[in-house]
DNA sequence: GGCAAGTTGAGGAACTACCTCCAGTTAGAT
DNA sequence: ATCTAACTGGAGGTAGTTCCTCAACTTGCC
């Protein structure tokens, strides 16, 4: 069981590197979209390089994400420290919009806490219950209107995000103002309109599933040698 | 000048209906981004057929989107009909939501309309006064936020009809749910948010482009005999 | 010096989309 | 009935994209 990993190569431990930071400008760019090859590209060096040290897309994306995603974690519980747990969602909301549409790769991720069983599992174990006590405090507060709940923030989210993408790295301001515009709509207030059923944790993955480019490659020329 | 045009033979014509009307349903299901082969198959007609009468796929989305627009201008005069503008303005956008989430085709011509100088230009002319008249009337009222513009609306549309293409088919009332959030973001209320600059003409025009797949086919393998 | 570990990138497989071409099939005039 | 211009079909060429392997080569380290 006592399984000995033999230590990589110095050259090959510095390639490692490369890659995984290649593989951040890359992802930010392009999202989990983003090819290996593109990557190896980017870290100027051969695209088996990467494949050797890389199996999948997966491995990469694990390798990169993992800790940019407590980020987002102290981010939630920096919101979750301020006296008001409305100002503390809307702080949420703010900041990881400007994460999210700065790097999408690490929206890509986020997304895909609380769906993914495999990959971001653990962070989603710590998240999901920090917003969740943070929605909860504000329904008590009165500010949050009772009838949006954990899984509209994901969408919300998404929304955000892909319209930052459209309007393009330019123009930075636009997915703040209607990320605004949505925030004051997510206020308890008494002329609100109906919003209809919640949304389910199946919809949410649903909607999460095609947002989200696979992890696992689709594999088209997959070339498999018989 | 008086340019003889030849009427189309019998058999000719059924053809050019059939292929309309298969355009209709394809657009319907994929938007601006279906090709011509996949009409021509659900025609149950070759692909040659297709590009004989339609040479461009801009040819074929005006012949089948020049009419369905006009129901939208409708849609908007019977909006400025009612007493209220907001009242108006709101079931606009409920309808046409409804509307372009039912028919990702329409959803790309409407977003065409009033950026777009050549395709659509004629109901733009009719349909971007109307709105702007609503619109002026809602802020008269007091109802509208002022900080939101004319240019707000196709980019909260095209954010609506992009999360229903998410939510797919099966879960309508999703994109009435998130709507209904920003309708009520589009109060004018004592406590409401700062939005930001408001979103220009260039702004719009941009993310426009990058929503809508081109009309004009990017022609990967154009097969062109030197 | 030797050799295991590492690197490289051309290239094959699989997919998608665009559009043409010409042998074969009509509609409809005479 | 015959003729022919108009029309049709759809196989197939061009081309773009992505995935991943493999055999020849290079390099770190004992």
């Amino acid at each position: 069981m006592t399984e000995t990993v033999r230590p990589l190569r110095r050259d090959a431990q510095r390639n490692r590197e490369r890659i995984i930071e290649a593989a951040r400008e890359v992802f930010a760019a392009r999202g989990f979209a983003a090819t290996l090859d593109d990557v190896a590209h980017h870290a100027a060096v051969g695209v088996g390089t990467v494949y050797r040290r890389f199996p999948t897309k997966e491995a990469l994306i694990e390798a990169v994400f993992a800790d940019r995603l407590e980020d987002l974690v102290s981010l939630a519980e920096d919101a979750l420290a301020l006296p008001s747990a409305w100002d503390g969602l809307t702080m949420l909301l703010r900041r990881t919009a400007r994460m999210h549409c700065g790097d999408r790769g690490l929206r890509d991720a986020a997304l895909c806490i609380g769906i993914d069983k495999h990959h971001f599992a653990r962070v989603g174990e710590h998240m999901v219950p920090l917003i969740g006590e943070l929605i909860d405090r504000a329904h008590a507060e009165g500010t949050l209107r009772p009838d949006v709940g954990l899984q509209d923030f994901p969408i919300i989210m998404a929304m955000i995000t892909d319209l930052a993408r459209h309007a393009g790295d330019t123009r930075p301001a636009i997915h703040e103002r209607y990320l605004e515009l949505i925030i004051d709509g997510l206020k308890a207030q008494p002329g609100n309109g109906d919003l209809g059923p919640a949304v389910t944790q199946a919809d949410l993955e649903a909607i999460v599933e095609d947002c989200v480019p696979p992890i696992e490659a689709r594999r088209p020329g997959a070339n498999r040698p018989s």
